[in-house]
RNA sequence: UGGGGAGUCGCCAAGCGGUAAGGCAGCGGCCUUUGGAGCCGCCAUUCGGAGGUUCGAAUCCUCCCUCCCCAGCCA
């Protein structure tokens, strides 16, 4: 017998992995996922949280949550806590490896004054203005600042200074010394610290001086003995900055940050700016709303975390730029949901159907082994599952036709009871006693099993029905993303009809309603008063055929 | 037109010189008390293009084309 060794997930990342431990580079892998506390984490967000965590755990190593928390002047609270729950939420755990750029500022600040010693880094006095003027252009050289030739003494002395608050924003930035020529422009003596007096979240009023990205992240991962720091595309080029400096500070290990392409997904966009704004607006009822691509929002339509983790892993890691086709993502949930949601039957548009020989005033309850639902001479059924002149692949009810009632029994169409207007208001039909259950002793198939509701004995719920939130693939092709806006992205179906049994449903049940899609109770819901969410539609061939 | 990346099926993605995996979508069929699910089958003689090396190239070499990223004291 030949065992099959299991395929795990394979990509460019994990070979790099397994092959400095094969070679002895690291004992250990150990990765990080560092977000800054800015936004909410959103499925992109999700991939890379997938990558680093998954890594860890296929590789016997660690992966850390480090908050990126050097720019207090757009960062909250509100995010961190936010970041963590979601982390957590999608099934993984940095267990005590929780950490903050923030918590490392002294030591940031020491290699910083190591920098200065070994001449390769100086107190630059321009103006924001004045280096972006001589910082030159994509095919031009930059020149070298007034200030590049200070003193150590005189570097380290302002240096000093700046921390201690003796300037203004502004005043002064802490700058690498390494070559205004080269064709990176990174590599053009980028800032290294600026003046911000601003309050921390963490800190407090200890600091005035906060590093940039570029320094504060190869240090803070060297300082974690992070093995592989793995970043998106648009980093590549600071790659060179980064090893930069791990090789001119004494860090006490040698992090080496690897690229990969960041998901996108057509019809939502994935930009903390533009998310920021759809809340900030109201474009959408705020950063969990399920229309969001938001963790929070995939979480409140319906999303589970193994489907959201089983879509990052049929994505892939690789470094082409890609979308990927939001029908994947649905295909996920759908996939999970299919096997752990339980079924119930519930009515958007209802059409009463009045059971001409079944006995008034009584009621039978069918047990399906997962619930009692209760039948009775007054039905309720999706509007849509009547015509009266069907087309020829229209297998539902029709005057004269016969079909079941899903776990009850067969009807017939008997008779169609119009307003003035001509609008169908009730259908009138008899049942087959000798079909309870839903089998007809006879061998009699329908075409058809439609879902139903007893009139009398139906809850009245709140169901919210979401499309996409974008009517075109990419809503930041043309011009302003907010005019792409679908006005019909949220449809409320005030008082949809529930058999009883979801009475009582807790936020964030899932359920399937039967031939309608999954739907999931949502936290806006009290008491008696539930609120359903549509996660997504079951697959309809018959919208095709239509 | 400086530097850094990337181009394999409609969308993802394997492939690492030995003759194009897989998933989603799509299309047929079977089955079905959800037009759902499940099952079966089909779906790249061709890998951005052109040359070259080789018995053999998506994989190596050369030239070309296209797309993405970089000129924040953002990350």
């Amino acid at each position: 017998m030949t065992t099959e060794a299991p395929s795990k997930p394979r990509d460019f990342i994990r070979e790099i992995v397994e092959a400095d431990l094969a070679a002895g580079r690291y004992q250990r892998v150990i990765t990080r996922f560092p977000p800054e506390p800015n936004g909410y984490l959103h499925i992109g967000h999700a991939k890379s949280i997938c990558l680093n965590f998954g890594i860890a755990g296929e590789f016997g190593g660690q992966c850390n949550l480090r908050f990126d928390d050097t720019n207090p002047t757009k960062e909250e609270v509100e995010f961190s806590e936010s970041i963590k729950r979601d982390v957590a939420w999608l099934g993984f755990s940095w267990d005590d490896n929780l950490f903050h750029a923030s918590d490392y500022f002294d030591q940031l600040y020491a290699w910083g004054e190591e920098l200065i010693l070994k001449g390769k880094a100086y107190v630059d006095s321009s103006s924001a203005d004045e280096m972006r003027a001589m910082r030159g252009t994509l095919i031009e050289a930059g020149q070298e600042s007034a200030y590049r030739t200070r003193s150590v003494d005189e570097n380290l002395d302002l240096f000093r200074r700046m921390k201690a608050g003796e300037f203004p924003d502004g005043a002064h930035v802490l700058r690498a010394k390494i070559d205004m020529a080269s064709p990176n422009i990174n590599m053009r003596d980028p800032v290294l610290y600026r003046i911000r007096h601003e309050r921390h979240d963490r800190t407090g009023d200890a600091w005035c001086i906060y590093p940039l990205y570029d320094y504060a992240h190869p240090l803070s991962d060297a300082i974690e003995h992070i093995t592989h720091s793995l970043c998106t595309l648009e980093f590549e080029d600071h790659r060179p900055l980064y090893d930069w400096l791990i090789e001119s500070v004494s860090v006490p290990s040698r992090p080496r940050q690897y690229e990969f392409a960041r998901l996108n997904l057509n019809y939502t966009v994935m930009s903390k700016r533009k998310l920021l704004r759809l809340v900030e607006e109201k474009h959408v009822n705020g950063w969990d709303d399920p229309r969001m691509p938001t963790i929070a929002g995939l979480r409140r339509r319906g999303y589970t975390p193994a489907s959201i983790r089983n879509f990052c892993e049929r994505v892939g890691v690789a470094k082409r730029e890609n979308v990927i086709d939001a029908g994947l993502v649905e295909f996920c949930v759908r996939e999970d949901l299919n096997t752990t949601a339980p079924r119930v039957m519930g009515v958007l548009d209802p059409l009463r159907v009045v059971i001409d020989n079944y006995p008034e005033g009584e009621t039978e309850w069918f047990d399906t082994g997962t619930r009692k639902v209760p039948f009775a001479r007054t039905l309720l059924i999706e509007r849509e599952d009547f015509m009266e002149e069907p087309p020829n692949k229209f297998f539902r009810l029709a005057p004269g036709r016969e079909v079941r009632l899903r776990s009850a029994y067969f009807i017939t169409c008997t008779g169609v009871v119009k307003d003035d207007a001509g609008n169908i208001v009730e259908l009138h039909a008899t049942y087959d006693p000798a079909t309870r259950g839903g089998d007809s002793p006879d061998g009699r198939k329908p075409k058809a099993t439609l879902h139903w509701v007893s009139a009398d004995h139906a809850v009245d719920c709140e169901v919210r029905l979401y499309d996409r939130l974008f009517r075109s693939e990419n809503p930041e092709e043309s011009g302003n993303f907010l005019d792409d806006l679908n006005p019909n992205s949220l449809q409320v179906v005030p008082r949809a009809k529930l058999e009883p049994s979801v009475r009582g449903a807790a936020p964030f049940t899932r359920y399937q309603f039967e031939r309608l899609g999954y739907f999931c109770v949502d936290p806006d819901s009290s008491g008696e008063a539930i609120v359903f969410n549509r996660t997504v539609t079951l697959k309809d061939t018959w919208a095709k055929v239509k």
